[in-house]
DNA sequence: CTGTTAGCGCTTTCAG
DNA sequence: CTGAAAGCGCTAACAG
């Protein structure tokens, strides 16, 4: 049934060899014979085997990708862009979902998941243990990490710090003096940084305009609508003075937020203002105003690195800063007199 | 480097092919023997070569996805959830993503993309051209649709005309007579029942309780949120008379009516009641009723028919009705008098 | 520029 | 229940 390298090089009148140089474009044949060839394997519908090809060559043509669970915005945006760019280049794209760290147990991801089945791995915004990333480390393939930074390894990501400090000015610039949080954690993954990243620099943008910082207004989700609407809820329900302002370490919380502020009759950006990491695709139709970032972006450039890297430049893996650009949009306003 | 069988073999004073059947669980091996070659495989490391024994046995242990795109809760979900199962048993989720059809040039899925690479394909809500079908179909490996009917190949979805029906009668219970729809549909896959299902649903609905289908209630979108504002806005404007209640084919659709509702004041559901289908993530945050359904089991239910296809139980992949639910929230209510 | 020849690491008859 | 041996379909030296 399947028709193999022997039957185009037998139907071509070449050998085996020089049909496998001639279909994967190496140089030392002839232009005549690389036509003739292509033209019996296309004719036959000759496709080569992955697996034999594979045990042959040692490499696999796919790359991995880690992600805790694709239930979320960013990570499939940048699956899209990975798988865009790694399909044009004849590459696979195999993915190793998690399934969430969010319930507590997070899958056990051993090395033998990996082992010999692909070329690369991409690990999607999620912290490793260090006895994983050893173990990673061990199988030698290019490792990148994509989302945020993971010690030892290079990453694609935005600068974290930088954009909750663009987002934490805008509010200071209105005039905002009363500033609230929702901060985005995973309590599984302590080594995770994005979320610490983005506190440190929150806190900073507070300390550096002389303004206070109220635990009662800082609550913490795990990156989603209902954590932080929950959030929300919570602040809005504590005694004493509320915040003028509030600034999410996520769109997705944001949204959350702005659904509880409705149902309560609590007007933005009148009374509040909302302020967002991420730029959703929900986020332009919502008007939240956010710091956005280009996942898909993020995806293209870990694929095209790791290509290169693949494709023979070693040092290809490089961490690398994506841009991001605050987005200002309806749900920020002066603070109320 | 890489520690193969023959390793363990030596190490355990039996032949590769006893080794293979030990670890594969096959019978005729004694239970001491099995515990002997398991034992030293765990102490090499050993893990076996899937390009090796995909070369050998003509199975990859990987089954192809085939999706339109990733950013949609639905196709995440239903991933998610074939992912889980297919892992445990011991299967690799080998993802194609289209790049998204909204882009009007559907990347070309070739048959080549999946050629012996993949024990079974599952298309993903998607429809395919009778040519593409032809071509997969050929490939003889086990074919399975999810989210929707495709013709020619079995499926796991929920009945959507019901799902439609059931949003409708809740409306109509109510006491609307003025009923708009948000229709989600798919400009470039015309052969994708899906929308058309919910539509004929819709239309035979609004016509046993004898009401009228105004065509300036009736908008198209394309399933998200960004589109869902778009045609409300435009029901908005139309001149005349407006809907009490509006239907949408999907909760991303039905989201982005509420944020354009909100944006021009209208209250919901003291104006204007709204439904959807789905139960996306940001619908309880939202309020939203809606008619949900649990992608992540539909994901699970058709992972574990392939899993007993392939596990040589013929006639495995069935045609089969996930269950729906009406989930009455917050944006709906009777209309204004 | 092209052909020959070994394998790559496993599975699978077929014997025993 | 176990072993020997023949490939699976391709790639990668090595010749020529």
């Amino acid at each position: 049934m399947g028709v193999s390298i022997v039957d185009v090089a037998a139907q071509a009148n070449v050998s085996t060899a020089t049909v496998s140089r001639a279909l994967r474009g190496l140089p030392r044949v002839s232009e005549s014979t690389r036509a003739k060839v292509l033209a019996t394997a296309q004719s036959l519908g000759y496709v080569a085997s992955p697996s034999a090809s594979g045990l042959a060559s040692g490499r696999t043509r796919t790359v991995g990708v880690l992600v805790p669970f694709l239930d979320r915005w960013y990570f499939g945006h940048v699956i899209e862009g990975m798988d865009q760019v790694l399909r044009d280049n004849g590459y696979n794209l195999l993915l190793f979902s998690l399934g969430g760290y969010r319930h507590g147990k997070m899958r056990r991801f051993t090395e033998s998941m990996v082992r010999k089945q692909i070329d690369a791995l991409v690990v999607l915004t999620l912290g490793l243990s260090a006895e994983e990333l050893r173990q990673l480390h061990r199988t030698d393939i290019p490792l990148l990490s994509v989302g945020g930074p993971v010690e030892g390894c290079s990453g694609v990501y935005i600068d974290d710090g930088a954009a909750a400090t663009a987002a934490v000015e805008h509010l200071i610039a209105l005039g905002h003096r009363r500033i609230g949080y929702l901060r985005a954690g995973i309590q599984d993954e302590k080594n995770f940084e994005v979320p610490a990243l983005r506190t440190i620099a929150f806190e900073t943008a507070l300390a550096k305009a002389g303004l206070e910082l109220r635990p009662a207004w800082c609550m913490v989700g795990d990156f989603t609508v209902a954590e932080g609407q929950r959030a929300a809820a919570r602040i809005f329900d504590a005694p004493g003075e509320q915040p003028t302002a509030i600034f999410s370490g996520s769109d997705e919380m944001a949204l959350g937020l702005i659904f509880e502020a409705q149902r309560r009759g609590i007007r933005i950006p009148a009374q509040l203002s909302v302020v967002g990491i991420d730029d959703h695709e929900f986020s332009a139709s919502a008007g939240l105003t956010t710091v956005g970032q280009k996942p898909l972006e993020h995806g293209k450039t870990a694929a095209g690195m790791l290509l290169a890297e693949l494709g023979g430049t070693p040092h290809s893996l490089r961490e690398t800063l994506m841009p991001f650009e605050l987005m200002v949009r309806d749900t920020t306003a002066p603070p109320p007199r």
